[in-house]
DNA sequence: TGCAGTGTTGCTTC
DNA sequence: CGAAGCAACACTGC
């Protein structure tokens, strides 16, 4: 699942790749619902001959500058992902089609195409999402601000100190990993790294957050950013559908600790790896590590 | 075989 | 008001 890790990955790779090409048209786009606004008629001709110059990142959504007052704003959802395609290779019936089709487009988790932008360089750039609901939006720079404005704050900006940490968490009652995954508290981490962070932080996912002590969280605030430099070292996780824009998975899915681990050993204890539920999500946590 | 499980977000319901 | 449940969709695993 895109996470703050993977939709970091796409960006940074983006930015090498493709800032300062222009959109020439849409290629391919066979679920128009998947724009939420403006129309499909308004997206299609607001998008045209426009630049890239610049993407970047706020929780797990996607901005892209364009050369107008538009940002074009893409949230992955649970299985979208961008591929960067030479535009010779054609999609038919959301699926790549042709003779000598990289290996990579073949993986099965490439062969949902729904929407597909052909870019001056001779690229496209598609969307390949097999549960649809991923969602696109095209907005002014002015109603950027507003529309990001209930997002909490980026946990791998320098400004996320300690303290700040501690304020975003203030007067919020509840499950740590509940916590953890509201994104107006914190922006970007989702069921897999909230695991992850606390497996590393030795902190069971129901501990209520009002409990811990200020040593507890100090090793919660350090291992949120322990956890997702080193997915984004590892280029995200591909335990399900996340690939980069190249179609390749990511590594990080063997440094997992407990996420979808249930009925196998610690990896450091060795005892059996639990699964609970919490707030309608799998939490997965070792009982020995994690207090 | 059929149905629960999978995760993110936003909307509806209580 | 906040919390909980569910829908959006499609495939996997039991």
């Amino acid at each position: 699942m895109p996470e703050l890790p993977e939709v970091e990955t796409i960006k940074r790779d983006l930015n090498k790749s493709i800032k300062g090409k222009k959109i020439l048209e849409i290629l391919y786009c066979d679920t128009k619902n998947l724009i939420k606004e403006p129309s499909f008629k308004e997206f299609e001709r607001e998008i045209k001959n426009k630049e890239i110059k610049e993407i970047k990142r706020r929780a797990k959504n996607l901005l892209f500058y364009l050369s107008s007052d538009k940002v074009l704003l893409i949230h992955l959802k649970l299985t979208g992902h961008l591929l960067l395609v030479d535009s010779k290779y054609k999609i038919k019936n959301s699926k790549w089609t042709g003779d000598n089709l990289p290996e990579e487009l073949k993986d099965p988790r490439n062969q949902f195409i729904h929407l597909s932008f052909l870019l001056s360089d001779g690229n496209q750039l598609a969307l390949s999402d097999l549960r649809k609901f991923a969602a696109i939006r095209l907005i002014d720079k002015e109603s950027l601000a507003n529309y990001l404005s209930e997002y909490g704050p980026e946990p791998l900006e320098k400004d996320f100190t300690f303290e700040k940490f501690k304020e975003a968490i203030k007067n919020r009652k509840g499950p740590i990993k509940k916590i953890l995954m509201d994104q107006s508290v914190i922006a970007g981490i989702g069921n897999i790294y909230s695991d992850e962070i606390l497996f590393e932080s030795g902190i069971l996912p129901a501990r209520d957050v009002k409990d811990l002590s200020e040593k507890e969280l100090k090793r919660i605030y350090n291992s949120i950013s322990n956890v997702l430099k080193k997915a984004i070292k590892l280029r995200g996780e591909s335990i399900s559908d996340f690939r980069d824009i190249k179609g390749r998975l990511g590594r990080f899915d063997r440094e997992r600790f407990v996420y979808r681990r249930e009925g196998k050993p610690c990896k450091k204890c060795g005892t059996i790896i639990e699964r609970i539920k919490i707030g309608g999500r799998s939490a997965h946590f070792c009982p020995k590590c994690q207090k």
